[in-house]
DNA sequence: CGGGACGTTGACGGTCCCTTGACGCCGTCG
DNA sequence: CGACGGCGTCAAGGGACCGTCAACGTCCCG
């Protein structure tokens, strides 16, 4: 029901394997990172349901980290931090943080402030339906299956990033840069050699007439729209 | 573009008013309440954009307080509390709270705590769909289709953008290097034939008679203007 | 070690769209 | 009355985009 994938970036290997480990006790599925380059990498493929940033790395600010995930996801994200005051707190919230805790921390704080940031960001994502029905499709959102006629279909995990994207924006237009985006991550704002490529595949796989599809719309120059 | 509307709810007087003059400095439109009631009849009628609530009222738990209202709203909570330690951090924000200060606590960080509060807020409100209706003309902006009579109509990019400038600026003139500008970019300021040839398509898509349009109306040597 | 699934590229043909220019209409002004 | 400018219309060419296919490398698992 709650999203349980947490991004833990901290240049600190001690307190990343303490915190994974207190987390992963939380049931809490744990990524790490110990730059900001990791970090970014981390958040674009791995889809985290939250991050929890350290802001002193070595590699870039964590200003810098911020903006950079902020520029194409919307998960929320958690900095940690040593400065007890300055504006630091002011700085990184402005940039597009969601909440601010600094060490030392108590741990269930910690836990409670990471429940509360991925239920605000629920709501925008969970709105629809779990399970959603098109002609002779049957595409569930939670468990992440496809059925067509009853049948199921397999697909890969790009191919299901894909087609989720799609299917949570049924109805609306996604737009190429988007779509790229949110499978791929922001350095693959120009493949859109990418698209055509999933987009023929899961036609082939979802629609009656892969020529004349029914379902995964393209709405050239602009993107791909997916009909119920 | 940013909501403007803070309820602050706590019970001293003072603090009450020494918020209301900084947040007012700071653009924030204030509203007050002083109990648990108080703050609840408010929120129901006033809709701030943002609530400031001290755990400490008179007449009921702050707790109660945001159970009140998350029955009903997803409006930010923004919780103020006294106490440093505990577990009040906890339960308020599992309570559904959105963010949690301490007082004693810097001006510019509550500011910032509440600008990314509204900020998280935005796109779950924001998320509405435009649709503009004009005669036999369905307009939606943010799926971007456009339906005349029931059935839908295919716009090219290009058409699109012009389109959409015009709809979001519909009733009012638009000039011709706007919509240049905007469509094309400001190296094309004097493409005015761009224009002519667009308009002339978008007429004979939407319009009854492109002959005599009644929505995409020209406004000879100035620009261009959308009827509803 | 072998095989399969998957992601990534590149090539190619077909289609659609943007751009451009020419032309006609119409109102205005000299 | 004729010239002129603004506007609408049309058509053509060239380029961008899309769908399709195939090949390659990698990773994982048997």
């Amino acid at each position: 029901m709650t999203g349980n994938r947490v991004l833990v970036v901290d240049d600190e290997p001690g307190l990343v394997t303490a915190l994974s480990i207190n987390l992963r006790v939380h049931g809490w599925e744990v990524g790490a990172a110990t730059d900001g380059a990791q970090a970014l990498d981390m958040a674009a493929r791995w889809h985290p349901d939250v991050v929890l940033l350290d802001l002193g790395l070595p590699d870039m600010s964590g200003l810098d980290v911020i903006a950079g995930i902020r520029g194409w996801s919307h998960v929320p994200i958690v900095v940690l931090s040593a400065r007890q005051h300055g504006e630091d707190k002011v700085d990184a919230l402005d940039a597009g943080a969601d909440d601010y805790v600094t060490k030392p921390f108590a741990m269930d704080e910690l836990l409670a402030r990471l429940r509360a940031a991925v239920r605000r960001a629920a709501p925008v994502d969970a709105a629809d339906d779990a399970v959603v029905e098109a002609g002779d499709l049957t595409i569930d959102l939670a468990r992440r299956r496809v059925h067509r006629s009853g049948a199921e279909v397999r697909l890969s995990p790009t191919e299901w990033a894909v087609l989720e994207t799609l299917v949570r924006n049924r109805g609306r237009m996604v737009p190429r840069l988007q779509l790229l985006q949110e499978v791929w991550g922001p350095a693959y704002s120009n493949e859109t050699g990418y698209l055509r490529v999933y987009t023929a595949q899961l036609r082939r796989k979802l629609e009656a007439d892969a020529a004349h599809p029914r379902h995964i719309i393209t709405q050239p120059g602009m993107g791909y729209i997916f009909e119920t």
